[in-house]
RNA sequence: UGGGGGAUAGUUCAACGGCAGAACGACGGGUUCUGGCCCCGUUAAUCUUGGUUCGAAUCCAGGUCCCCCAGCCA
């Protein structure tokens, strides 16, 4: 294994070569950047790198380094590469690192030829390793792992040296190769650094380099029995590639110290490590331990549930990239750890949705209205605007007949106050059709509400009356005879609290929403929904956007609803209590 | 009690010695054939104590609080 050619030469063909800000709104990194540029430590070239383990489903935190990593580089003109941090077999899967590709991907960024993995690297990674040890600066341990720990120290007190710090070199060189032969169990020994057992930073206390792991690898199967550690495994990976960024998370800043080490006495490219506080977002977990958990115990159906903050759970809940983008710009990029409002998220995506889903008419919860003036076997076919935000959206026609849905939700027997949909007496607009008063309630023998009797004024169609009377509400419905039958998945929040970890006294599974899914059996959808394709999108008019789910079958169609409208009327029935 | 980080409206992020600003949220209003979108307004912050300076969120000193580190995980 060779160390990959890299550019070093400026990037002039490219817009923002300049070594130049660009438009996007400043945070520590850019300015970070901004002085390499001025100073030229990199010559110019801004090259960052996506590093996950394929040992779990990226998630919503992810999402915020993917953005950030292939934002920057596409920002200043560079490159970003993704690379699997597969260095250790035990945990990693070939499934996880097809979802990952899928899911980074799918959120649109391109890594063109630039796929790699820290495999890719093992046998350079072996040299530089048998450099170390003929430099005096690594040593086979066989100190096991109880007893490495107590070696290590504490926070407060200096680590001891292990008794076979001080071996040969040659005895060294002759151990290390016979751990990579497989001479050895697992757990016999190690490859530590040597560098200093006192350090204040535990980190720096002579690090395991390699371990033995006699576990098939996802892409090198059987080749090796020894794998290198993260420390060992990660700068090298960026050196290698010629990263000039490394951009991680906070806990990675005490290994900072560690990545310089390692880069100074191999004596090769040195990238810059910085480090920028993860992703929390309230009412859900992003820990990798806690989403795994979910899945097993069966909280959730699976990793792509829609309530899972999983990037394959959004994106069948209805979300789009360039929502989740808008979300990673906005939120933007600092080193003080925070937790960032849901509502945001949400605004994000209602957001991008608002521009570009096609408005449809559906009736989650039916109630029956007949027009008892209407003629019995009339038909209309009414015109219906596609996106009052995208005139190129045109419009459709939804067929208009005696027998109508409405939703439950749209009359009140006794009216509260503020509500102004229909109602005994009242009057109200069908979207796009006409106005239609009530003047009969039906109940069944337990007093439920069963049908409604409404007249429709002839005289407004399209909507507006020749008198110049108003209403109040407009609302929506479906022609019974036309409307298609649908299932719809609603979601609430996963959690009932902002912060299911904060107790550690109790398991954040105790603060579970026992109702985060209602399943809507009965919903008549319009007909011109019929065919929608999976992860198609919609607006259900005055409802929220809706997102076809893989579900679905030639039949009967099913939609997950994927964020709701701001709902005025809810917040003042919440007034109400 | 070792080391490494952090602290600005309710939340997230700006301001880099010179008028503390934005977005979300909340509240109020306008507009409207979606109680949506859009528009307008109100609310609301520099952790603390000193110091330097004509002037400090920003520089200096002390304090407080929060986060991370003792895997052969990443």
């Amino acid at each position: 294994m060779t160390s990959k050619e890299y550019d070093t030469t400026p990037r002039a063909d490219t817009p923002e070569s300049n070594g130049g800000e660009s438009a996007a709104r400043s945070n520590f990194i850019r300015e970070i950047i901004d002085e390499h540029n001025r100073s030229g430590r990199f010559g110019g070239r801004v090259h960052t790198r996506f590093p996950p383990e394929p040992n779990g489903y990226l998630h919503i935190g992810h999402a915020k380094s993917i953005c950030l990593n292939f934002g920057l580089a596409q920002d200043y003109g560079g490159k970003c590469n993704l690379r699997f941090d597969d260095t250790n077999p035990i945990k990693e899967e070939q499934e996880y690192i097809d979802s990952i590709i899928t899911d980074v991907r799918w959120l649109g960024f391109d890594w063109q030829e630039r796929l790699f993995y820290a495999s890719d690297y093992f046998g350079q990674l072996y040299e530089w390793a048998v450099k170390l040890v003929k430099d005096g600066k690594a040593y086979v341990d066989h100190l096991s792992a109880d007893e490495i720990r107590e070696y290590r120290g504490t926070l407060t007190q200096p680590g001891k040296e292990s008794p076979y710090r001080n071996r040969s070199v040659e005895e060294n060189l002759d151990l290390f190769e016979r751990m990579k032969n497989g001479e050895f169990p697992d757990g016999t020994c190690v490859l530590r650094a040597k560098i200093d057992m006192a350090s204040p930073n535990l980190n720096m206390r002579d690090p395991v380099l390699y371990r033995i792991l006699h576990a098939e690898h996802p892409r090198t199967g059987n080749a090796w029995c020894i794998y290198p550690m993260y420390d060992w495994a990660h700068g090298q990976s960026d050196s290698i590639e010629g990263i000039t960024h490394s951009i991680c998370t906070l806990e990675f800043e005490d290994h900072r110290p560690l990545y310089e080490w390692f880069i100074q006495n191999l004596g090769i490219y040195a990238p810059q490590q910085i480090e920028f506080a993860r992703l929390n977002l309230t009412y859900t977990v992003l820990s990798k331990r806690k989403l795994i958990q979910l899945v097993r115990e069966g909280y959730v159906r699976g990793w792509d549930d829609p309530r899972m903050p999983t990037i394959s759970g959004i994106r069948r809940r209805g979300y789009t990239p360039e929502g989740i983008r808008l979300f990673a710009d906005t939120i933007g990029v600092a080193k003080a750890n925070s937790t960032v409002d849901l509502a945001l998220l949400e605004y994000c995506i209602r957001q991008d949705l608002n521009k570009r889903a096609p408005r449809k008419m559906a009736v989650l919860r039916p109630l029956k209205v007949v027009l008892t003036n209407y003629p019995e076997d009339q038909v209309e076919e009414l015109e219906a605007v596609n996106n009052p935000e995208d005139s190129d959206a045109g419009t459709r026609k939804v067929p208009f007949s005696r027998v109508l849905y409405i939703e439950r939700d749209d009359f009140m027997e006794n009216p509260a106050p503020k509500y102004y949909r229909l109602a005994p007496g009242r009057e109200v607009r069908l979207r796009y059709g006409y106005f239609i008063k009530c003047v009969d309630v039906i109940k069944d023998g337990q007093g439920q509400i069963i049908e409604l009797h409404c007249t429709y004024d002839p005289e407004t169609r399209g909507g507006t009356a020749p008198d110049g009377r108003k209403v109040k509400a407009t609302i929506h419905w479906v022609s019974a005879a036309h409307a298609q039958e649908a299932e719809v998945r609603l979601y609430d929040n996963l959690f009932t609290v902002p912060d299911p970890g904060a107790d550690e006294t109790r398991p954040f599974t105790d603060f579970i929403n026992p109702n985060s899914l209602e399943v809507l059996t009965t919903c008549r959808i319009e007909p011109s929904l019929a065919g929608a394709k999976p992860g198609e999108r919609f607006q259900f008019e005055r409802l929220g956007y809706f997102a076809a789910d893989p579900d679905s079958t030639e039949s009967r169609l099913v939609f997950n609803r994927t964020v709701t409208l701001k709902d005025e009327w809810a917040k003042i029935q919440k007034q109400q209590g």
